[in-house]
DNA sequence: GTTGACAAATGACACTGTGTCACATATAAT
DNA sequence: ATTATATGTGACACAGTGTCATTTGTCAAC
């Protein structure tokens, strides 16, 4: 999180510098992207920048909260509205990214977010976001708005790994979407994949 | 691929090269990574490391090659050896790999390898290890092998399909297995994966 | 309106790492 | 012995990092 000395900024100045990032966050994957490249686009001196932000990964994961959130209270109204659904709930997200957030010119930065994603979490400097897409069905919260009376789930760790499944499915059509040229194929593969997930390939 | 170069080296040199690089590769992500720490390490000089290799990637490419191999004809084997069932010969090879390459020291660098695994795989100058673990699959040879009577598959698109979401499977288990202090846990995770994936989630 | 104290901004500095290239040194071929 | 040709080398010019002593700005108190 950045600091509060970030926070008393003017919005202008806040401005420039966000703009900046997004353009840097924009250019190349995550691990090109550079510092040097934000301060001097923003026209800020090298050591404000850390005045602000404690690295990259900090500017980015600031940058992200507002979707994060967004996409939160997406994913709780739909699965109130849905009964529970999760596939149905998943499906509503991954509609929501592809084309609420892929409307306007930003298209290029949530793209990259998707790129970004590492299939590790856990190692110290990585990036979060696949556990931030993740994220909400970890919490007991979200669980126990989801429906599992018509699924053969037998306990927690069961709900856990189908939904580590849809995850991982989704964050892979979501990639799709960004690289095929076409999205209906990307949506047409994501849901086949949801119907091997829920009736299984087997005859 | 090196060059013609380095494959006439003295086998002890090259071996103290190969050595290094293990080393270096197993410190840390691959992002994290420095050709400094591999040459010092090998006691040759900087400008000999790039008659020898282009770069890291293609460094540790070479070295992933003869797993990559031996894979490879693994999965033909098991595919023969099954008549042909996915499900089956992607179980074999997480055993493989989690039991055959685990037993020597080399585990960290393994573990290493399925981290350094990229959701996105068509970046320039990114690691390809995903495509290579996939790769057999995308083969004609390969798909000749697996029967698809038995399974809800109408065309080689969908065929396509349920191998992505195998793999997608088989990685998640894999990496598990190198995170967890249980390997016995992983497995069950996975074979549950593979479960829902047969019959599907849905009553 | 001057002072002082605290907050914020700055860029030079010491590092670590990169890829290249002109030159040095082998090895082989005539 | 001479000339090619292949291989090895480390200094060099760059690009980027995080830090820190110093400067600049702000504003309340006198």
């Amino acid at each position: 999180m950045p600091t509060e000395t970030f926070m008393k900024l003017s919005e202008e100045k806040k401005n420039k510098i966000l703009v900046a990032a997004k353009k840097e966050f924009t250019r190349v994957p995550f691990e090109q992207t550079s510092i040097k490249n934000i301060v001097e686009d923003a026209e800020i001196a090298r050591g404000s920048f850390y005045q602000y932000f404690t690295s990259k990964e900090d500017l980015l994961q600031y940058m992200m909260k507002d979707d994060k959130e967004k996409l939160d209270n997406f994913i709780k109204d739909k699965l109130k509205e849905t009964h529970g659904d999760v596939f149905e709930a998943y499906l509503a997200i991954y509609d929501f990214i592809t084309q609420k957030m892929g409307e306007d010119k930003d298209l290029a930065f949530y793209k990259r977010l998707i790129e970004n994603a590492k299939v590790v979490e856990d190692e110290s400097s990585m990036l979060r976001i696949p556990k931030d897409l993740k994220g909400p069905f970890q919490q007991e919260e979200f669980l126990k708005l989801i429906d599992v009376s018509k699924l053969q789930i037998q306990d927690e760790e069961e709900l856990h790994i189908v939904i580590q499944m849809l995850y991982l499915v989704t964050r892979k059509a979501l990639v799709n979407n960004f690289k095929y040229q076409s999205t209906e194929k990307a949506r047409k593969e994501y849901l086949k994949m949801i119907d091997y997930l829920k009736n299984g390939v087997l005859k």
